[in-house]
DNA sequence: TTGAAAGCGCTAACAC
DNA sequence: GTGTTAGCGCTTTCAA
């Protein structure tokens, strides 16, 4: 079992209340006393309860993070570095982390959410992955539940989150390839339903028609976010929309796929056609060609979205609330020299 | 503030008690009593208080897993499928996943893994990349603390495990090359201290041995995993060991830093030289040349590793208590033909 | 400077 | 069937 309080006061022959305040560094506890308790703590190898601290405390002193999962094969490396990030963060306030993974949309995952909104389960949430009606945010904000997201949502509703600015991202991606030349650039959106999506593929239609290119209906196609959807989107591109000189996908991890699939039909990417991604995965600069892209420090996002989800459970406001970085270009060679 | 038993109980007119039976559907209570409390509880939106159903039941329904981090650009795609494994068996089995990030052998590590097992953090942990002498695992082991890891150790202690047979898969890939007709063969092994970094170092070692190839000192250096890591390591074998005409790598992510380097350095990946890597991440189907590579079914190993912890904090013996799983080659471009 | 007592929200043994 | 009581391990008044 355990070593408890109660066992440190038999060993001292003081109160379990003494032990308590002794090893807290109360002082009004004598000097003798805190060192004799401190002792016996330290040989016996005592470790507070954090349950019962919990319960009397009122606050488990843990951050919730429900991680969207989508069948077996789920490898986003984006989210494993957006977790370090906010584990590190957590860590650094002496915060613990509570990860639970739920599918999307389902039954399990809305009540995930009532669960540690109104369980006790965790002090506060971090909700990624936001969607266009997202009733996680609708749940949380009704009950007054501390979070922060990552991510906007199409609801008036007013939150604090961290997001980047996909449309001023995605001006920077259509700018570029309209400056090296290219008229007919395809678009590989994310599915219906993400807000990072909407906006996205929002960004890529304004950035065409503010640089006066008509987007015809063939050069807008759906992928999954995954490689493989990135190859069947650039697979349908490759048929529908041959005019095509430049292809942008929703993100780094399609972009990946349609290298693939452009390279199997026989085009030099970054030379017969100009692809960009969006993200800056690590693996970007590593692929071949490696990657244009735009830039998202995720690690960082993550380490400000806890950093503002820890001052919001302490009670304090986060300021500023609601935080959109500038993204940026990073050009390699898949968007090619200029035609 | 939430809705507790008590609320109910005053509000049904009844024992706090009876309200607790009632819910957890004891057949002692009257179905009338049963009901109104039911209806009661949903029109208040009552959720259980975790934390104090913890302190009384004694077990957290939780499970640890201490994520391994180095620096903040941390992104191994390996953990997200890894997490997402165990987290989809854990919610199956309704456990919870308290997940902590800290920088392997620090003292902040260590005492992570004190609290957790000294302090009722949770009810058990899954350890990953375990080390030769892995202080957590004899920590662990000597305070009995129900753990499972994912690869074993140096010492001889004996734990539950769920490890792929490296050896075996080294064996795999030189054989693979072997039959290629190379026989200059060249490693870029993990780090130190880590066990699956020795296992492959010695399976890659083993491997050359029986098949009669003597291995150059200059054929055989490290690399940190990273992909970075993986292009400075192959820089160096360019030029210390010119006369390689196969590489192998230790891990995947490597391998893709690798490729990219080779191929700056002017030389066509499966063609003038040849390249094997070592896990299957998603991605490296869609390198250039897609990789060829050991195949660990990494999304299985946490869903498995979580159901023997599972087992074990519910008082079973798993078993087998030690699942060697054999890997499979997955041959792809970067291999090469014959030569 | 220390201890007794109450209570965090819940469950479970026992009595009625 | 239902209520009383005790207790999980801890913190925190309040008295002594």
């Amino acid at each position: 079992m355990a070593v408890t309080l109660k066992d440190i006061a038999q060993e001292a022959g003081v109160s379990i209340t003494t032990v308590s305040r002794g090893l807290a560094g109360y002082d009004d506890v004598a000097d003798e006393t805190r060192q004799q308790i401190r002792q016996i703590a330290e040989r016996l190898g005592y470790r507070p309860n954090l349950t019962a601290r919990r319960l009397q405390k009122q606050r488990t002193d843990t951050l919730g993070f429900i991680l969207p999962t989508f069948g077996p094969r789920f490898s986003d490396p984006f989210f494993s570095e957006f977790l370090a990030g906010i584990g590190n963060e957590a860590v650094n306030h002496h915060y613990d982390l509570l990860v639970s993974t739920h599918t999307p949309d389902t039954p399990g995952e809305i009540e995930a959410y009532r669960r540690a909104a109104l369980g006790g389960w965790v002090d506060g949430l971090i909700v990624v992955r936001t969607r266009e009606d997202d009733a996680r945010i609708r749940l949380l904000h009704e009950n007054q539940f501390p979070f922060v997201a990552f991510g906007r949502c199409g609801c008036d509703l007013d939150f604090p989150y961290v997001d980047e600015d996909s449309e001023a991202g995605m001006r920077l991606l259509v700018q570029h390839f309209v400056e090296l030349g290219h008229r007919r650039i395809g678009f590989i959106a994310p599915p219906e339903g993400l807000m990072f999506g909407r906006l996205r593929r929002d960004g890529y239609l304004q950035a065409m028609a503010d640089n006066g290119r008509t987007v015809e209906p063939t050069w807008l196609v759906t992928g999954d976010l995954t490689q493989r959807g990135g190859a069947e989107a650039a697979g349908r591109l490759l048929i529908d929309a041959p005019e095509l000189t430049a292809v942008i996908t929703g993100n780094d991890l399609m972009a990946v796929g349609a290298i693939n699939r452009l390279r199997q039909h026989g085009l030099q990417v970054g030379q017969d056609i100009a692809l960009g991604g969006f993200d800056d995965i690590p693996l970007a600069a590593y692929t071949a060609p490696p990657l244009t892209t735009i830039h998202q420090p995720i690690y960082e996002i993550g380490r400000r979205v806890c950093a503002m989800l820890v001052q919001l459970v302490n009670g304090q406001t986060p300021n500023p609330a609601h935080i959109l970085l500038k993204p940026t270009l990073v050009i390699r060679e898949s968007s090619g020299k200029p035609i």
